[in-house]
RNA sequence: GGGCGAUUAGCUCAGUGGUAGAGCGCUGCUUUCACACAGCAGAGGUCGAGUGUUCAAUCCACUCAUCGCCCA
């Protein structure tokens, strides 16, 4: 594949850049020559992934990660750097558990139905036929990753750092097991962290309710927006300061229903301005009311079972309150009832006894599993806790005294409000995929925690005779992914992995999981590693819609960043978006919009054009609208190169090139300005890259692609190398440039579009002598080997302010821009005359002029149409090729503009507190600015008379 | 309620204490020999509103409005 040598009559492109088979087929080169892995040498930059859940597949959002990160890796690959990109996947217990459990049900079989063992096969079988997806995605991205380091959660070596950490907390009393209100989901039957609930606004009812006074002299009328767990009340709660019920604290209601008694206490918890200003108090199922419990020593009653359905049974889930009692005063015919209908009966029931007083409309917070959509219950069960506090004052720290940055840097105030506020991690879930948690019960229920059952035992003394049996619970996915910047480098073994690439350099990934991840990472990485685990974290924006809205499956506006590498057809789209729909009734509207927005499908824009999107649009800080047409221009942009690059190899391949340093000093002003743009270009990018602004960045390469070496540079070497009169030396030198600049421009470019640059720099490298296999493995361009070159910029500047000129004439005469027209001078400075001695040809062909005539002073010239240069007038002689009136209506606009701007300055001037206080520079600045006004308006108003006179 | 962000051309977005920018779209001319996925030219903006600081504010400070996100 590497066969090409200098001189190779090698078949010519193709017209335009088709991405199509160039890009699989450079991946698969890439990756089989090693390249991905790290050299060895060099200072080491690591970048870690965010572990994609494995058995799913990558979006948008993901694609535009991953694009930061191979632009970081491909660009420290270049500057000599020891780099890893490291990969993997986690395995997302919840979601990964539901998916093969939907596919059981699809079976007519429940989790339950195979057993544990089998189940966790089956989950394993899953991931084996689909975690393909997301390394297949991958590579169709053109990620670097080290794909021999690719690491799994649940790999025997990532589970082992996780029993490590869990038994070490466990020693040091920051794992401990207790009994807790949890968000229960009563669909999945897993307790859930808090960062796994979803509060939206819903609308409900306020029930008034009255409960009766034990002492017979009334009722209080409580307000409650859940009226079915009123069976665990075990107070009424009222403000201390409202005299309403002031008189009442301390007396006890009788419990609807169940005939308890229970006590009216005062709590400054209570808003007088809620409802009755009187609520009831269930500890056993609500947070607020579990606190207010504890405060009144109050008794915890559990009324549902883990279904959420009223108890029919004593509940093992416990209380502290004996649960054979709770049932009993559980009326028999509520027993077993779902939330919702045992809300009905309840309400049923309390109206035959008037004791609603009347239902308001409310709108609450109501609580939701963020995978199964569940309204969650609290619920009182045992669970394993992380002590959080010890581990986040160094956390917190860390960010504090600048060890790890955050870019952009408010994230650290989303950082420090989180963390100073934490609350304990509880990491068990009732799951049957994931870590299972390293804890052993006897007989007695007495807990053993160790890294086997058999380390258990010997640690214990505990006898083959003595039954151990392990704790049914997983932990928290996010428990194994806050090891992952040590347990990929082999954690707890200290590898050679491990001291060179921790920490590493930066963590790249979304806000959404700041709490969940980064956060988590930091406390275990300074317990557990010893350092912080990246020294910046940079915090990317989301990826919406072309309308700014989330994308999501149910809005059905996603898009497969593949789709839009290799095109889609609208019915595979269609079919895309609306199948496997949680709500199939939104199939019609997702097909109408789909139809709408993509009547033709998709086209084939390819990878790199994809990557050079998402780098032009990642300004920092800010959500990104995915625009279509953004990426239609960068695909654009591609063909641009590809047809520059059609140019140079046609103008060079099988020609003679000038080298070494005599080709540097016969450099022509063409050379010498596209090399000085070349340098600071390059400077500016590497910029760029330290601050990440990949946006700008992208715009730079872009701007000096497009703008300067093709509008440009290529257009100045045609009159050189397309005339048979200029010498063959200097077509020689004006060869070598165009390679030089075009090789240079191909590696700086490379970190965002790999495979164009490479298929390119592989027919180009032998001719500018740059040896090697792989752009890839090729260095950085130095900057400072361009020279950069001030006057020959000036002076270039000249010559396109003269092509300018002509051009404007051209355009707004509307005259064919292939129809050579003469063209006069006057008023020419020394200047002037000197550099259109030495750059007529430029001149003559670019600005497509036949002739170009200097006039003496004080001849008179013939009507023509005028443009300025500085203080040298360009003129286009009139007969037969102008609009008088348009030429006319031109130069007033262009008097106008000038007027104006005058006007403004000499305002400015004429101001003494401005002439005093600005910077002398700035007005020098004013002065020079007026003076060119002046001149040009006289000018202008000349050219005007000498119209109105024809 | 607390915090963060946004508001600049028709659209999507850069930007700087001293002349307002890009891409796309739009208008006109051109199939010219790398590219019509192109070239050339052009139109288009009181930089959300107000107050202050300053010689000078789109930029800094404050207030307000609208929109969005996070936390409680």
């Amino acid at each position: 594949m590497t066969d090409e040598s200098a001189g190779n009559t090698a078949a010519p492109l193709d017209k335009s850049y088709q991405p199509a088979g160039i890009e699989q087929r450079w991946y698969a080169h890439w990756e089989s020559a090693g390249y991905f892995a790290p050299s060895g040498h060099g200072a080491p930059f690591c970048i870690m992934i965010p572990p994609p859940n494995v058995t799913g597949t990558l979006h948008m959002g993901h694609a535009f990660q991953h694009t930061l990160q191979d632009a970081l890796t491909r660009y420290h690959r270049m500057r000599g750097d020891n780099t890893l990109w490291q990969p993997g996947t986690d395995h997302a217990g919840i979601a990964t558990q539901m998916v093969v459990e939907r596919q059981l049900n699809a079976e007519g079989q429940r989790r339950q139905d195979l057993g544990r063992e089998s189940f966790v096969a089956r989950v394993w079988q899953w991931k084996q036929e689909s975690g393909g997806t997301i390394t297949r995605q991958m590579r169709r991205l053109g990620n670097s990753v080290d794909w021999s380091r690719d690491r799994f959660t649940m790999d025997e070596g990532l589970s082992r750092a996780v029993t490590e950490v869990f038994v070490r907390l466990h020693g040091e009393g920051l794992i401990y097991r207790g009994k807790r209100l949890v968000n229960w989901d009563p669909v999945l039957h897993t307790a859930l962290s808090d960062l796994e609930v979803q509060s939206e606004p819903e609308q409900g009812s306020l029930w008034h309710l009255r409960y009766p006074l034990a002492d017979g002299s009334g009722y209080l009328v409580v307000a409650t927006t859940r009226p079915e767990t009123m069976l665990g009340d075990t107070a009424v709660a009222v403000h201390p300061e409202d005299d309403r019920y002031r008189a009442h604290v301390g007396k006890q209601v009788r419990l609807p229903l169940t005939n308890r008694l229970i006590p009216v206490i005062a709590d400054e918890y209570v808003d007088r301005e809620f409802g009755s200003g009187c609520v009831k108090i269930t500890p056993g199922h609500d947070f607020n009311d579990y606190e207010m419990g504890k405060r009144h020593q109050l008794p915890l009653i559990n009324v549902f079972d883990r279904d959420a359905r009223i108890i029919s049974r004593p509940d093992a889930a416990g209380s502290g309150y004996d649960p054979g009692q709770a049932l009993d005063e559980i009326p028999a015919d509520l027993r077993g009832l779902d939330r919702a209908e045992a809300r009905r009966r309840i309400i049923a029931l309390l109206e035959d006894q008037g004791l609603v007083e009347r239902i308001d409309p409310h709108t609450l917070q109501v609580p939701r599993g963020d995978r199964s959509g569940a309204v969650l219950e609290p619920w009182l069960t045992d669970q394993w806790y992380v002590k959080i506090a010890p581990l986040a004052a160094p956390a917190i720290a860390a960010v504090q005294d600048g060890r790890i940055r955050f870019v952009p840097e408010n994230w650290s105030k989303t950082y420090f409000q989180w963390m100073n506020n934490i609350q304990d991690w509880c990491i068990s879930r009732q799951l049957w995929w994931g870590h299972r948690i390293p804890a052993w019960y006897d007989a007695d229920g007495k807990v053993y925690v160790g890294h086997s059952e058999q380390a258990v035992r010997s640690a214990h003394q505990l006898g083959p005779d003595i039954a151990l049996r392990q704790d049914e619970d997983v932990l928290d996915t996010w428990f194994s992914s806050a090891l992952w910047p040590f347990s990929t480098l082999g954690w707890p073994e200290q590898t050679e992995a491990l001291k060179t690439f921790y920490p590493s350099s930066v963590l790249v990934t979304g806000f959404d999981i700041i709490f969940f991840w980064v956060a988590r990472m930091i406390m275990f990485g300074l317990k557990f590693a010893g350092d912080v685990p990246f020294r910046e974290v940079y915090i990317t924006g989301l990826i919406r819609d072309e309308n700014g809205d989330k994308m999501s499956k149910s809005k059905g506006n996603i898009l497969d960043p593949l789709d839009l590498i290799d095109g889609i057809d609208l019915p595979s789209l269609l079919a895309k978006r609306t199948t496997g729909l949680m709500q199939p009734q939104l199939r019609p509207q997702i097909e109408k919009a789909t139809k709408k927005q993509f009547p033709n499908g998709i086209p084939d824009y390819g990878t790199d054009a994809l990557r050079f999107t998402f780098a032009a649009l990642a300004s920092t800080g800010r959500d990104i609208r995915f625009d279509l047409n953004r990426i239609e221009g960068y695909r654009n942009f591609c063909n641009k190169i590809w047809n520059a690059a059609r140019f140079v190899l046609m103008n060079v391949e099988g020609r003679e090139l000038a080298r070494g340093a005599a080709a540097m000093a016969a450099l022509g002003l063409p050379d010498r300005w596209i090399l000085s743009r070349l340098s600071r270009t390059v400077e500016a990018v590497e910029g760029h890259f330290t601050t990440y602004r990949f946006d700008l960045a992208a715009r730079t390469l872009y701007e000096f692609i497009w703008n300067e070496y093709c509008d440009w540079y290529l257009e100045l070497t045609k009159p050189i190398l397309q005339d048979a009169g200029t010498s063959a030396s200097v077509q020689a030198v004006t060869r070598r440039t165009l390679v030089t600049v075009l090789e240079a421009l191909l590696r700086a470019t490379h970190p965002f579009m790999p495979f164009i640059t490479e298929e390119i720099w592989q027919r180009v490298a032998p001719l500018a002598g740059a040896c090697g296999e792989s752009i890839m493995t090729q260095r950085w361009p130095d900057p400072s080997f361009f020279p950069v070159d001030d006057a020959a910029e000036a002076e270039l500047g000249w010559i396109q302010g003269f092509i300018l000129a002509v051009r404007q004439i051209r355009g707004e005469m509307d005259i064919a821009p292939g129809r050579r027209i003469p063209v006069l001078l006057q008023d020419a400075m020394p200047d002037d005359t000197r550099l259109l001695a030495v750059h007529d040809r430029y001149l003559r062909e670019l600005a497509r002029v036949s002739g170009i005539e200097l006039l003496g002073a004080g001849v008179q010239p013939p009507p023509s149409a005028t443009a300025l240069v500085g203080s040298l007038r360009v003129l286009v002689p009139i007969a037969g090729l102008i609009d008088v009136a348009a030429e006319r209506a031109r130069l007033t606009k262009n008097r106008q503009k000038a007027a104006t701007d005058l006007e403004r300055v000499e305002q400015k001037l004429a101001t003494e507190s401005f002439t005093s206080h600005a910077p002398e520079a700035v007005v020098a600045k004013e002065r020079e600015r007026q003076q060119a006004l002046r001149r040009d308006l006289s000018k202008l108003d000349a050219q005007l008379a000498q119209l109105a006179a024809l």
